[in-house]
DNA sequence: AACTCTATCATTAGCGT
DNA sequence: CACGCTAATGATAGAGT
């Protein structure tokens, strides 16, 4: 049985797209392609949200400000109630866990393409681990 | 060049794991499993709002109550500046793009067999419209 | 600007540790 | 209970309409 993996191996079939391509997480500069994924991702990022709530029973409420600074609003109940029993349940925003933006990926101020390159270099040597890993495995 | 598409027919390979399955977006009784859920689930949701706020350098504030009652934020810049932002904006909630779980996905108490067997029901014909349109187009 | 489409990348269900 | 793994499902970049 031969190996079909790497057919697609080039240049007389063309494609029909080029399909999904990587990209790097910063900002996008081109206006209005950061128009459209800001749309494409702020519907995926309330269907997370709504499976979450549903698949675990809690309750969420999500506020996005766009780049013209309209708002966006989610919210399981309801945004309010939400709200409400944030503010009253932290007065002083003491207890509870809290995660800022900056905490997962570097804030926009402060980002530079230097501690990008670092974190890709890492996550890309761990793909490359695990790949091999699994080469090994089946070559066993 | 024979068909290899179904191959893994069956018996005498014994795959590693069966992989991701697919599930019902419904809650989840097993306590143990949707404490996991929970847990993969938030970070993946928080972690996409903070790729969104990169690439499309917008504020995104969340607020999640997990079932047991614990409050986990998320917020760029911070929670604080958005739930300010957004109070003293919408005084009495009026203008703005409101969306409620409900909108995107049947609420909890609502939910029934019936009605998400119908929206499955239809999400599958799609699927299959568009596995047969990619075949038609290929046999052209 | 909101849809569709496809190829590809990203997330995660179910197990093990 | 938080992590690691694999195979699968799910989300989406880029292009077209």
């Amino acid at each position: 049985m031969a190996s079909l993996n790497q057919t697609r191996s080039s240049n007389t079939t063309t494609k029909a797209t080029r399909g999904r391509q990587k990209i790097q997480i910063k900002k996008l500069e081109n206006e209005s392609s950061r128009q459209v994924t800001f749309s494409k991702r702020r519907n995926g990022l309330f269907k997370k949200a709504s499976e979450l709530c549903i698949l675990c029973g809690c309750n969420i409420g999500i506020i996005v400000f766009s780049p013209k600074g309209k708002p966006f609003c989610f919210g399981h109940p309801d945004i309010d109630m939400i709200l409400e029993r944030y503010l009253s349940k932290n007065p002083n925003h003491a207890d509870g866990f809290m995660m800022s933006g900056d905490d997962i990926a570097p804030c926009l101020e402060e980002f530079n393409e230097e501690s990008r390159e670092t974190l890709e270099k890492l996550e890309e040597e761990k793909r490359e681990a695990r790949r091999s890993k699994r080469k090994r495995k089946r070559e066993k």
